[in-house]
Parts: C-alpha cells; sequence; structure tokens
DNA sequence: ATGGTAGATACTCTA
C-alpha cells in the first residue's frame, strides 16, 4: 500500500504532471493540496479514467484538497466540525482500507503577529481537537499534507536563519507538536532518521538549485500504523521539470 | 535591506 501527499499549486496547471507521475510512481492514495479549484471544475472524469476515484473540497482561486484513491472511499468527512460553508477549504478525510486518512493544507501563517499567523495557531488547536473528537489513536490512523511547519532544525536549510521566521517559529512548532501528541509518529524521521532533505523549495532565487528547502510536507502515523510502515520518502523529481510545483511529494509504502 | 517567482484574478492577493 503505498500512500502519498503533494500540494501541487493549482490543480489545473499540475495535471499533466501529475498524470504523468501517478503513472509513474504508482501510488495507491494521493492526497493533494492547493488544488485552487472549486468543485464543478474539479478534473474528476480524467483521474477516473486514470484509475483514481476521487473526494475533494475546494474554493476559487486559494485552498483546496483532494484525496484520490485506486480502492474504494468512504466516510468521506470536510472541514473541521466548528467550519461553516464559507470556511477556507483545508481539509478533507475519508477511509480506504480501513485506514483513516486526513488531508490537510494548514495556514500558511504570512508574518509572525499577522492575523493569518493567529489563524494558523488556532486552526493547529482546533486540528487537535477533531482528532480528540473523532478519532481513536488504536486504529490505523494517517494525517498527512502541507503542515507549513518545519518541526526541527534538521528539516531547514539554514536553521539559524529561520529561527523564529514563518514556518519556523516556536508557537508554530509548539502548535504542531501538540497535535503530534495526540499520537503521531513523524514517519519520515521514523524510518529515515536524521537525513536532511527537504519537500518545499521557494520559486525565487534558485533555492532548489542551491537546495535551500525545508521538510513542511509530512505524513504522520499512529502507532499502529508505523508498525507497518516500510518506507516513507520525498520524490525530488517532481521539482526538475519545466513548470514545477514548488512542492515534492512524500511517499509513505505500507505492509 | 526586503528582493526574488508563481498562480488566479482582475488591475492585487496569497504563498
Amino acid at each position: 500500500m503505498k500512500i502519498a501527499t503533494w500540494n501541487v499549486n493549482s490543480i489545473n496547471v499540475r495535471m499533466p504532471q501529475l498524470l504523468a507521475w501517478l503513472d509513474a510512481a504508482k501510488p495507491d492514495i494521493v492526497c493533494l493540496q492547493e488544488t485552487k479549484v472549486v468543485d464543478a471544475n474539479f478534473p474528476e472524469l480524467e483521474l477516473k479514467a486514470a484509475g483514481y476515484d476521487s473526494a475533494f473540497t475546494g474554493q476559487k482561486s486559494y485552498n483546496g484538497v483532494a484525496i484520490l484513491s485506486r480502492l474504494p472511499i468512504e466516510d468521506v468527512q470536510l472541514n473541521l466540525p466548528d467550519d461553516d460553508a464559507e470556511s477556507q477549504k483545508r481539509l478533507i478525510a475519508a477511509t480506504i482500507d480501513g485506514i483513516r486518512i486526513v488531508n490537510t493544507y494548514i495556514p500558511n501563517g504570512s508574518e509572525l503577529g499577522s492575523d493569518k499567523y493567529a489563524f494558523k495557531l488556532d486552526w493547529l488547536m482546533r486540528l487537535r481537537r477533531f482528532f480528540d473528537a473523532t478519532c481513536s489513536k488504536e486504529n490505523d490512523v494517517l494525517l498527512c499534507g502541507d503542515f507549513n511547519v518545519a518541526i526541527e532544525p534538521a528539516d531547514v536549510w539554514n536553521p539559524a536563519a529561520w529561527e523564529g521566521k514563518i514556518h519556523f517559529s516556536k508557537p508554530e512548532r509548539a502548535a504542531i507538536t501538540f497535535v503530534k501528541q495526540w499520537g503521531f509518529r513523524d514517519l519520515f524521521r521514523e524510518l529515515n532518521g536524521d537525513v536532511r532533505e527537504f519537500s518545499w523549495w521557494d520559486y525565487r532565487a534558485g533555492a532548489f538549485q542551491h537546495d535551500h528547502g525545508l521538510r513542511i510536507d509530512h505524513i504522520w502515523t499512529s502507532q499502529k500504523l508505523t508498525s507497518r510502515a516500510a518506507a516513507c520518502r520525498i520524490d525530488r523529481s517532481t521539482r526538475t521539470l519545466d513548470k514545477p510545483s514548488d512542492h515534492a511529494p512524500v511517499i509513505a509504502e505500507f505492509n
């Protein structure tokens, strides 16, 4: 069982790359973020023709998340429980092959002290409450997506320069750690030790060419599911393509 | 010191 997460930064722009990548990487389940399309325009039929069912929730221009799967998608849940119809589309959950999959596009936060930063911290508290209220850590649970937070220094190309900046400030790291303490393991660290690999590189200033990146795209698993994990890796190949997403896919394999 | 690029939209915002 192969499960991947990828912030595609517009599914419309990335569709040719997504289809080619599905064909090459052959994941069973893919969680997408920043689809940037309303539901009426989601390319459901093209993905079905490629062998994937989909569940999605999107909005115009910003945000938007989707789950693609070769196996049946059950018990789809959209948004956090206290969201309303106007809320930003940042969470979709579903059960596939007995695994509760929770796909999130955690708010960027813009800059420390901003309204968006406060929204990010609050969103993370609400995400923790979502797990307390709706999931059991005795089950197979997987949380993945663009977390917009680097957890530890090894997740940052220049930790000294990034300390206290957006994506690596102490309040963000404390808030995401509180989510983790629900009962998750960071699967990439669990399986790869202290290696320095990144999942996102800014489009500007040749960041990818210099490997000036952050590891902000994550796959976290409950203890039960962690024990089935065989591999977790970041697929940098998509970042070398013409007109790439700024994020690379992260792929986990389970026995 | 506050640029650099990309995407969607509509003459700017978000990342």
